[in-house]
DNA sequence: CTGAAAGCGCTTACAG
DNA sequence: CTGAAAGCGCTTACAG
């Protein structure tokens, strides 16, 4: 079933019949109504192979993860993202490809070749931890791109991140405000791009608000998980020297260092006020529910959406935005959740 | 860039670059390595829409939400499984194609006409809470669908699930061995399939092991959220007839009904026992850490793209397979972890 | 308002 | 081992 049978079924011709696909007004409304008759009842549908080889326009968005293959997925941010993304990507006309062939070229990194042999239309790229340099020969194509918590420089790119200055800002000025004046921080010990902004910008604003900055206060965890974080603030315990408020990088973290202090018998927020980061679902269900800085993930997606969408279709120069991010108040940092 | 640029900068016929493209082993060693030379130098990448066109094979699969759209990537169970999934797929040869365009005709939810269009070669069907009809007409086509939770009848289908009967049934065992002989349940208002499996397997299992079956200690959560399951058991906790030990068809609801007990000065698991169901994240950072029932998501992901894979390659007929579930012990159903 | 024909970039018998 | 040519199902100037 193609066009072909299509035009000749109706007794006209080929180009007419793309006519009224692609809603081009030069067609009798007669004409019309006879072939969307026929189209309908023999239930037929255009090819999109076809027509991608014919017009170099896909409709798709590929989608990238820069960092090691296949974490996407296990990656609370990329799942939230991707989701506003694709709710919003999709009410502007495209669908998502997602690069999973492990059998393409030799190496399963070469971004740029897969989104020409699919010919997307744009791609998306979510910055993981170890951005390796094929996302940047993809960067610098002419096909356009939005990063995310990437700053991608290709001529037809533009990205997207949370402000990362106000993220540790926010939380120095929050425990400020409410009296406390020694502030810690948990990081991780080979931080990411954003991981380092955060505590640059912590140490920043300590300096800003005039509060003292220890250095024995300021500990590392060795990666990303609960356990890690546990393991950071057991050591932390065992020195003696705690401050009485508490940022961590990221909520995971955050829960390790909970755990270790209510097994040392202290008391959260009482004893030391923590802040995590990232406002994971979990974080409602601690013990103490976990106050955190929630990134706008609906903002960054659909502006990625939109974006990219102007990027695709030649509207509007490459530009970067950062988004504003918010603090959420729950019992771990003793406020009142009106704040 | 396309084979007919290559084939002139070789001096070769382009049917000849396309065989060493696809590995036909009739070429001459010399002519493979004077063609693979300038590929590589030109960088040349061929198209897949050329390919698609010419062969009605797209090595792409089209993943499908069954429920209401949109919902998919903020379904922990969806985002697990296809996770797995995409990384199996992945290694044998295919990507991955998100049906997001809202686009697409009239009604969003034409699956089949949106995979006839991208000529993807096999669909992944993964069911939410209520299944339109439209999937069905995917499920009947002659594209090879493989479904996940819910049962495909099409002749080119087969679908995977976890085994829902022993769900239950390994839950009420547990409780029976460990001494509880009163057991209570919390399901769902409007339950989906697998909700209203879990529901049956469960009564079953108590007259199976000569359990009482009180009505009163069946409630219903009115959705799938904690806020709920707080309520349900609420409500519960006032009627002031409660069992010992309590089965929560989803892990949600059980966080729910345990901040309600909580709140009521109710220790768990002392007073009351519970287990959830679906090893969400959360479970482990809860107090008590909660106890569930965990699918073998690994399994059932691999299995799906095993048995899709064989499916495209019409290496196998329709078949179906449960998959056996696990039961995580946690603090909350007052046994030993190394139970 | 309609149609003939070239072209998009591949693959695949088939002939040699 | 190699190549000429038809075909996959669309779109797009262009002519009428």
């Amino acid at each position: 079933m193609n066009i072909k049978t299509i035009a000749n079924m109706a007794g006209v011709s080929v180009a007419t019949v793309s006519k009224i696909i692609n809603n081009y007004t030069d067609v009798s409304n007669e004409t019309k109504q006879k072939v969307l008759k026929i189209m309908h009842e023999t239930g037929y549908r255009p090819s999109s192979s076809a027509k991608t080889l014919a017009t170099k326009k896909s409709n798709l968005v590929g989608v990238v993860f820069a960092g090691k293959l296949n974490v996407d997925f296990n990656h609370p941010f990329f799942v939230d993202i991707i989701n506003v993304f694709k709710k919003q990507i999709g009410l502007l006309g495209y669908d998502l490809l997602f690069f999973s062939n492990e059998k393409f070229l030799d190496n399963g990194e070469d971004y740029l070749a897969r989104s020409k042999y699919f010919s997307v239309d744009g791609c998306i790229i979510i910055a993981g931890d170890e951005v390796e340099s094929s996302v940047y020969d993809l960067d610098s194509s002419s096909i356009p791109c939005i990063g995310i918590d990437i700053e991608l420089t290709g001529e037809n790119s533009s990205y997207i991140m949370s402000d990362n200055d106000k993220i540790s800002s926010k939380v120095v000025e929050l425990f400020y405000l409410n009296g406390y004046r020694n502030l810690g921080f948990i990081g991780i010990e080979r931080p990411s791009l954003v991981m380092k902004e955060r505590e640059e910008a912590f140490a920043a604003s300590l300096k800003t608000f005039g509060l003292p900055v220890h250095p024995e206060w300021f500990i590392y965890s060795k990666d990303y998980t609960e356990e890690d974080g546990y393991q950071a603030a057991k050591s932390w315990i065992t020195k003696g020297v705690l401050p009485e408020a508490l940022f961590a990088a990221t909520d995971l973290v955050a829960f390790g260092a909970m755990r270790a202090f209510k097994e040392s018998g202290l008391r959260i927020p009482q004893d030391i006020a923590v802040i995590g980061c990232d406002d994971i679902d979990a974080c409602r269900y601690t013990d103490p529910p976990l106050s955190t800085i929630k990134q706008d993930k609906q903002k960054i997606g659909r502006l990625a959406a939109m974006v990219l969408f102007d990027l695709m279709n030649k509207q509007i120069e490459a530009s970067s935005i950062k988004v504003e991010p918010e603090l959420v108040i729950r019992g771990s940092c003793g406020l009142p959740e009106q704040y």
